[in-house]
DNA sequence: TGAACATATGAATTATTGTTCATATATAAA
DNA sequence: TTTATATATGAACAATAATTCATATGTTCA
């Protein structure tokens, strides 16, 4: 990204706003192309929603017991420590996001990975995670 | 709130706990397994804390613009049609979490990618999020 | 039928977080 | 210097969300 910005476009603020918008730019070549260029907000906002159901402890320590084996409520409870309540509670956010599914058997309600998929994206993100370390 | 175990009568019912665990598992070998292959609770943390930080709308369109250009907080707040104080506030959560990185040059400040890796998460999200589309 | 049990779920509680507002800081220009 | 501007930040507020508690549902077995 070699974006060298030049000192002599800066004095003049630019205005933008076609409507009632009173924001100052200072570039506005770079905010029109950035503009045409990134997904759509409906987009954004779908992929930072998947991001908030990874983003807790107890959802991602479940998928990844998921990605080793299928499990029922019970024994993912044990396996996390937490009361099962609380990992009924998460499974069914999982579910509703469509990151899990589940089947039953007898009164055991056994629990998997809707998309295997999804693992790929957390391989990248502990590759991330690790990197910082060094 | 019933938290007895059963193991004498529910011979399939295994104890695992050493200590004070009150919790019912139903297939032992199962939790062990799992138990030894996922990442510990350190790691599996700090994964859900990066995904926690690209879960909110507002850092996922910053990232976003912020690959395809080296932009200052006025712009940012333009092209998101938000203030610059929320901005602000945000594009700290993503220094902090060392994301994006900064410059000045006069009264303004340049952010930028702090690595450009982060993308390839996104675009997995990406194809994961379209997946879903169909 | 009724007791035991695995799971689900609504309500309450507590904690967290994103935005706004007001203001502080820093730099540049007048 | 004074004024304008770009950004940062603390406090307050509103909205979310994770867990617990109590209880409901549905299944198996005596």
């Amino acid at each position: 990204m070699k974006n060298k910005m030049i000192t002599e476009e800066r004095p003049e603020t630019v205005e933008l706003c076609e409507e009632t918008c009173d924001k100052t730019v200072i570039h506005a070549e770079v905010v029109t192309k950035v503009k045409e260029k990134i997904p759509s907000l409906e987009v954004l906002s779908e992929m930072a929603e998947l991001f908030k159901i990874l983003g807790d402890r107890t959802r991602t320590r479940i998928l990844y017991a998921l990605f080793e084996s299928e499990m029922c409520v019970c024994d993912l409870a044990y396996l996390l420590g937490m009361s099962q309540s609380s990992i009924s509670h998460q499974l069914r956010v999982l579910k509703q996001a469509k990151l899990v599914k589940n089947r039953k058997e007898g009164k055991v309600v056994y629990y998997s990975l809707a998309d295997s998929h999804i693992i790929q994206i957390f391989d990248q993100v502990l590759k991330h995670v690790n990197e910082d370390k060094i």
